[in-house]
DNA sequence: TCTATTCAGGACATTTAGTATCCAGGTTAT
DNA sequence: ATAACCTGGATACTAAATGTCCTGAATAGA
């Protein structure tokens, strides 16, 4: 999985804190030491997904697009990961004994069900948690981590 | 996620049906018409972890090591594609402020716990699926499949 | 209007992981 | 002895992830 998943997560998650003002992909990238232009790409990801929303010129910057209980922690990976499951079937069974070349085996062969199965069980999982119940757990543990954020933030203005 | 898991499965399914006979890489490999030495390097794989045993020489070649329903769709997994989650916490968290260098974010951080706890579903899920149940669900469709197995093993063995 | 700031996105370059082949060495049935 | 077969290291090739750079467009403020 994309080490970009991690970074949009924890953007996410202080964009949360940082709510009504767009915050700069550079101080964003400044806040956990990434680099600047690659972190780019992810927001840009994000964007694109209907996540956050980007604007252009001095003061711009980005948001979140929605209220973060409307944000999965699914919509974040299948954003910058891509929708394919990691298992991949590659029919295989068209070259055995007995093979229906028309037939879909990524559909009826029951290994490739199996594996379909248990990821739809992960993204079940994934789904049923946003950003905002992150946020939450975070602030619950240490609940200066909001003000610590916005401070970051506006230390890192210059 | 690594291919070879593909190959695995299914070279375990044949297996099954191949009971009381070791089948060689070759045979193995000629019945999907998978690359030979790529295969047996998958089965090595499977050996190492306990799931095949191998004999070497004339009439060598490989069986399940154990009872299918003792061989899980995570053992295979496992042994092919690593122990490692897909989601791997690069403890950024480090970088932020406010941090302690000497904690383990891995273990700690909010999101690295729900994105471990997906990814134990997940896990869980193909820990319940056996090799055998595989089998059984593929006879219960089609129920010539494994004399069709054993039939063209025969065939290949030239 | 001019300038500085910032996002958008294409074009690379670099690094790492997956895929695949080959060969030398050890084991075993005939 | 010989041929079949597994073991594992070395190596090559390919694809994907990671990272940088540059041009262009949008926009706030002087």
């Amino acid at each position: 999985m994309n080490e970009g998943v991690e970074w949009a997560m924890h953007s996410c998650v202080n964009l949360s804190w940082a709510a009504g003002e767009a915050v700069t992909a550079k101080r964003l990238a400044a806040f956990y030491n990434l680099p600047t232009a690659y972190l780019n790409k992810q927001l840009q990801a994000l964007t694109r997904a209907g996540i956050l929303t980007s604007v252009s010129g001095p003061k711009g910057g980005f948001q979140l697009a929605r209220d973060p209980r409307n944000i999965s922690l699914l919509d974040i990976v299948v954003a910058i990961d891509g929708p394919d499951d990691a298992f991949r079937c590659t029919e295989i069974l068209k070259e055995g004994p007995g093979a229906d070349t028309r037939a879909d085996y990524t559909k009826t062969c029951v290994i490739s069900q199996a594996m379909r199965g248990a990821e739809l069980t992960y993204r079940r999982e994934l789904a049923s948690r946003s950003i905002a119940d992150i946020a939450d757990e975070v602030v619950r543990r240490t609940p200066a981590a909001p003000d610590n954020t916005r401070n970051r933030f506006a230390n890192l203005k210059s």
